[in-house]
DNA sequence: TTGGAGGGTCACCTTAAGTAACAATTCAAA
DNA sequence: TTTGAATTGTTACTTAAGGTGACCCTCCAA
């Protein structure tokens, strides 16, 4: 197997499926340049990075815009809708339930879930929390295959657990921890905190010109 | 200049940090062993990257906790505390307001701004939303020196530029473009839809078993 | 005084990622 | 039919960054 497309083109694919969007609206076909241009990247690297989705474009003339976006959206598996649940209905997880980015893009929001009983059978943005108890039931009814942890922190390893359990394949998490996962669950993190104090570090060294 | 502690550290650092947060109460003294088995990696590793801010380590006994917690917060500049803004009041903006992580982080929300009319002048987690236009006397007179983005895309690109030329010492944006900034201003993206689809790619290609 | 625990650092290894250059191919115009 | 401009596919090179392990040195306690 191993059909290994590198991490840091597995990133920007993203990037290019979104300016592709724009511009197959209008344009029959469109140049590695002009990906380039919208990505903020060079040229040779777009073409490079194509290459490893299979090569499609056509010498001389470019990329038929709407094959090329069906291309990535089949490498990227967007071309199947993936259910997703989020756990944990804090002001996060409320707000990415709200949040209708998911939906649209192709990552409906099937199940909502919390463990405290004040919030379990109330209704987020038109869906009814459910007992985090029934985890797996709800991953296996309703074929969702990605888990979104958005509980505080001592929380987020026993949902982790569930998660995977259950058969979820793969997880974002919101939460401040390092999660313990089997290899095969792919995990991407996202801690707004840690963003922070990162983007802090750089801005303190950019105002330290004290030091010649 | 260049203090030039690697990029690979600094990421991990705030991981460090949250270890020690829970270590320091109870643990005079921590191993780079034991600070590894949180953070999920290696202990010469760990060694590696807290010689990057200063070494302070006593051989054979172990770092000083509270001391080393200090130094990693002088490190990463959290020493003072960074003012935020976020700018974009729709659902995401709302639940980063309402989101109480950032305040008791040393990230203290300074206040809300969006360009509707409809929302300036209304109050959100206690801040008074105020007009977009106004950004520039804001973030002068409440010295904040990190803006959030969480505007839909179109109006990104324009927010960032009125916050670089207020003076921002650095961006969060959620809004899924590029921006276009300085170099002299960090800029770190989350981006919840490429998020889960770089996790949607690793998810269908660790099922795809088909091919040997 | 000795031994175990544990940090500091060096040197190496490995691998990934970016870049540039060039040959191949297409289309259109003359 | 031929020529030239445009633009891709791909190779080879360069570069860098990061990880790993080992080894030496220091400290504490018995």
């Amino acid at each position: 197997m191993e059909r290994g497309i590198p991490d840091a083109t597995v990133a920007r694919l993203p990037i290019y499926r979104r300016a592709l969007l724009e511009l197959a609206a209008t344009d029959e076909t469109v140049s590695s340049a002009a990906l380039a241009e919208l990505a903020g990247v060079n040229a040779a690297k777009v073409r490079k990075d194509l290459s490893f989705i299979g090569t499609s474009g056509v010498r001389g003339v470019g990329y038929d815009s709407k094959y090329l976006l069906r291309q990535i959206n089949e490498a990227l598996g967007l071309d199947v809708e993936s259910p997703v649940v989020i756990v944990g209905m804090g002001n996060l997880g409320r707000a990415l339930a709200a949040y209708g980015g998911f939906g649209s893009r192709g990552f409906p929001i099937a199940a909502l879930a919390d463990s405290s009983p004040d919030k379990i059978g109330t209704t987020i943005a038109g869906i009814e929390v459910r007992d985090s108890e029934d985890l797996h039931d709800l991953i296996h009814d309703l074929t969702i295959r990605i888990g979104i942890i958005a509980t505080p922190a001592e929380a987020a390893q026993g949902v982790a657990d569930a998660l995977v359990a259950a058969g979820v394949g793969s997880i974002l998490s919101f939460a401040p921890t390092v999660l313990q996962v089997p290899d095969s669950v792919p995990v991407r993190k996202v801690d707004l905190a840690t963003e922070l104090q990162i983007l802090s570090y750089y801005e303190q060294r950019e105002h330290d010109d004290t030091v010649a």
